[in-house]
DNA sequence: ACGCTAAATAACAAGAGTTGTTGGTTGATG
DNA sequence: CATCAACCAACAACTCTTGTTATTTAGCGT
């Protein structure tokens, strides 16, 4: 995700405003490596605006997400998670303490293992669009 | 996922009764490639069994989960669906009508193209046990 | 077959996470 | 600084899933 300040730009760009509470919240989320849910942004939001609402929080993050400039991210844990490095890379998920790394696309258990993280499971999910979609055969 | 008789012999053998709900919530599963939500099985079994109540849905589909015989897979769509197959795989997801391929270990985007299938997007995500809790360092 | 006991069930409530609605507020543009 | 669409806070509602509880039932020994 772009900065704060360009994303700004880019946001008065298109017709959106920029806002005290959308300032805030692309300064919480830029550069945050920790995945953080839209109830953790929202915790960390309202020691600096107490009256923030959480819809609020969601509205910010899911526009961030349509825009592209996030991944929203959902690992299973319950709640969608943000990240704000959108360039390819795949995740690992501690099941014991929630942390999420951050691993390169290349890697493979093994690899992943040489930061100390011990492997369970890997889950793949190919995401696009079917044969069937494609072609149409719906509407048939 | 063993067939129901053999689920049958096995929930017995470890204290657990064999119920008729359980029987038709296993018949609905088992051979079952549509990756059904706990809904869906619900819906299924419903025709066959007017008074079966969700919960319990939920609650066989767990304790299978639980018990190995299935997997609980979430791939985003907003609830988890169930799988029989618990040979090792990856998924290929349509993101427009929401169809579901299993796919094998060893497939990369190009090989599932091959089954007519647009991949966008790849989710990988490693699930296991970080450094930090290996080594109890949380305690400290 | 019969009765005992732990397990399972149905019905209901409630929890978590997320989104819809609405009426008042505010940022961007001219 | 006036206008207007976009936005915000508050609150309700929604979806998926789980907890609670009283009743029923499967499994087992007899």
């Amino acid at each position: 995700m772009r900065s704060p300040n360009e994303l700004a730009r880019r946001f008065r760009s298109e017709g959106r405003k920029f806002t005290p509470q959308r300032e805030l919240i692309f300064r919480l989320v830029f550069d945050n490596s920790a995945h953080p849910t839209a109830d953790a942004v929202f915790a960390a939001a309202r020691l600096q605006m107490p009256m923030i609402s959480l819809k609020t929080v969601y509205q910010v993050l899911n526009d961030l997400a349509e825009m592209g400039e996030v991944h929203a991210l959902d690992l299973g844990t319950g709640s969608i998670r943000f990240d704000p490095n959108t360039t390819d890379h795949h995740h690992a998920l501690c099941a014991t303490c929630g942390l999420i790394l951050d691993v390169a696309v290349a890697a493979t258990p093994e690899l992943v293992a040489g930061h100390g993280f011990v492997v369970h499971d890997v889950d793949v999910t190919f995401r696009g669009t079917c044969a069937s979609c494609l072609t149409g055969a719906h509407d048939l």
